[in-house]
DNA sequence: AAGCGACTTCGCCAAAAGACGTACACAACT
DNA sequence: AGTTGTGTACGTCTTTTGGCGAAGTCGCTT
């Protein structure tokens, strides 16, 4: 849902005519200008003066109220659209999530913000940033997750906090990292027991900072989403 | 750089903060706001206004041009951050190209664009809309391409055109539409000399219409581009 | 402490956006 | 021929955007 949302956005924004690509959207999703007014609580007027293109730069504000009216009406209809972008995305998901920041933030803060403590390279942190994160079963993982999945851990950015859970030494997070080609900024442990002494030489040579936290999954992920 | 270019900008468009957002993918690039301005022939202060949220909603315009500017810098440079996100895509574009348009066109306009003659099930021509099209070449898609990459083949929508290019009876395209899932709302057959009449008779059974043309191959691209 | 580069804050102004309501075009259908 | 549903065109209004420049903050380097 996210991704289509992103798309359509973004398609619209960098359009030449954005209002005809708002009105192709609204048409994919057969949805009259009448039914989308009402939603949004605008005269019908109003949609067909942008997609007449009688505003050449709608503001984000307007683009997002827009999509974001589609994608809900389409949801209260069942989705009949939806679930037709939805057929090829579940693969990945059910190994992973994936979250992009909107705005950069520090490690210090990202580690102050999960209640979390240092386990190696305490140096590194003050000057690395994050643009994400992605959550994953560290078990999951390893046993089950195809290879041609790797790649797809890193989202756009690579400068991003991986968080495993259900760790219990630390060991086995640490050497995935280690036979990846790319590299996370951070690596947050969740549920950690004991370290393996392992796990932070890997940290080390690969010098990416870790930290461990015991937050509830569920208030990780509400904290983590405001960002 | 398309896919990224989309990305960035529909992140800013549903952002709360589009400015911050802003801010963030102009860090990631390294650039600073003077040299930011400079391109866009404002001044540093404006770049500053937005990124400290001063405009609520920015425009479509200028969020285009902002996410623009951003990549033509980092292409003068030499793409030293681009290169980090186009590292997974070679893979699927070697086997066939993705467009999507920024309005509908409807299958007959399509039709004359390409200078096409219609093979099959004229009489759905009128009544299909196309929203972007895949072009692929026959024999490698069906002899090299893995099972993995099909889905992608519909891009976002799968009311799209298929060109197939390199076509001598038109039977395989066909067949590889017959046991693919999703089917496409048009099929282009490029370089068709003699019609396999299987080919036909698939294309009467998934009620899609075929349409043929000889138009150079460079122009093709060229004409669809614009739309 | 002086200077520099990068960035922020803010008052101000012209030009658009964002919205409305009315009028109008054009297919369906009764 | 009349009505109903969907979409366009446009005059008009207020609020924002989009932009500038001057002044100021905040680290670095010298």
């Amino acid at each position: 849902m996210e991704k289509i949302r992103n798309e359509m956005a973004g398609e619209i924004t960098l359009s030449a005519t954005p209002g005809s690509t708002m009105k192709k959207w609204r048409e994919i999703f057969a949805i009259t200008q009448v039914e989308l007014a009402d939603l949004l609580k605008i005269s019908p007027s109003t949609i067909s003066d942008y997609e007449g293109n009688r505003r050449k730069s709608p503001g984000s504000g307007v683009i997002k109220r827009f999509v974001g009216a589609i994608l809900e009406i389409d949801t209260q209809r069942g989705s009949p659209i939806l679930s037709k972008f939805q057929q090829g995305e579940g693969k990945s998901e059910q190994y992973f999530e994936l979250h992009e920041f909107a705005t950069s933030i520090s490690a210090i803060d990202f580690q102050k913000m999960l209640n979390a403590s240092v386990v190696a390279n305490e140096e590194l942190m003050k000057s690395k940033k994050l643009y994400g994160y992605t959550l994953m079963e560290s078990l999951k993982i390893i046993l089950e997750m195809p290879y041609s999945q790797f790649p797809k851990l890193y989202g756009t950015m690579s400068e991003r906090a991986f968080i495993f859970t259900q760790v219990s030494t630390g060991r086995s997070p640490m050497v995935v990292i280690r036979v990846t080609p790319m590299k996370p900024s951070l690596v947050v442990l969740h549920g950690l027991k004991e370290v393996d002494p392992l796990a932070i030489k890997i940290a080390e040579r690969e010098k990416i900072p870790v930290i461990s936290t015991n937050m509830d999954l569920a208030k990780i992920k509400e904290v983590l989403n405001k960002i």
